[in-house]
This record gives C-alpha cells, structure tokens and sequence, in this order.
DNA sequence: ACTAAAAGTTAAGTGTGCTTTACATCTCTA
DNA sequence: TAGAGATGTAAAGCACACTTAACTTTTAGT
C-alpha cells in the first residue's frame, strides 16, 4: 500500500507529529505508515480523507 | 462503519459465503463485517472496491 | 411440516495496527 | 561546532482484524 502522506504534509509544511495530533495517532504510526511499515485502518484512512478533504483512493493506492 | 455488502450482494444475488470466496476470507468475516462487529482492513476495503467497481466511500461510510 | 441452504453466533488462536518509551541519526541554524 | 527540531528505528504490550471449527437459528422450496 503506498500514499501520499509525505507529500500531503510537504505541501502543508507540517511535521509528522503535526499529521500526528492532527490525525489523534501517534507520530511513530505516521513514520511507520509513510515508511510502509503496515498499512493504516480503514477509520484511520477516513480520518485522513477528512483533513486532507481527498477521497480515500487519492491518499491511499493499492498495489495490488 | 457502516456498509453497502448486505445490499451489492442482494443486487448480485450473492450469498456471503460466494462474496467471501471473491474477497477471499472467511464467511465469518463478511458475517462480521456485514453486522458491524469489527471494521475491514483498508486492503479488504480496496478488495471490496475493485470487486464491486465502487469507490471505498461508496461502501463503506464512517459514522463520523 | 421437512429439509437444506443461508445466515447468525461463539470460542480459541494468530497476526498486525497502534501505543509508549527510548534512543540514534539527520539537518539546519546560531 | 553545538544544540534543537525532525525523522528513523526498536522492543514490549494491548486491541482488533481475521482464522477455523462447531453449533443454532432463519429462510425458502417441495
């Protein structure tokens, strides 16, 4: 599962720990989230639709 | 969460036990998902999407 | 009314999403 | 070059997504 969190948040100028609290997650989750370490949860992938008001498919891609 | 499965598989005249066999998980799990025990993961989401030809968002709607 | 298929439910187990804590590295600027 | 803020990484633990197995209840056809 790849996303564009990196890039979402270099276009707000907002640290990982930002999108963190934004996101009420931890900063680790985030880190681990952009690095591809798993894959976030479906109401986490909502939370960031909402903020980024994007549709889950423009944040989130499926590689398969 | 709430969801659409119960109402795409009734329009495709599916049983939960055929709509697992195409997501490949187990009947409980669509069971479950179906009766709002548990949310799917975001790559079972993306299954349900592609199989159904639907965005994410017209599956499943967070309650907020 | 019988039967069979479908749906519902429960219990025990496995893997992963996410946590806190802690520490290491990188980048920038004083 | 020292220090601060941002990022990366790791370990231990908890909650939940999902499994198999087994059983009960509902639904529909004959």
């Amino acid at each position: 599962m790849k996303n564009k969190l990196k890039v979402l948040r270099a276009e707000r100028d907002w640290t990982q720990a930002q999108l963190a609290d934004a996101l009420e997650v931890s900063r680790q989750t985030i880190n681990a989230i952009e690095k591809g370490k798993f894959d976030p949860s479906l109401p986490l992938a909502f939370k960031a639709a909402r903020l980024f008001k994007l549709s889950i498919e423009e944040i989130f891609q499926d590689e398969e």
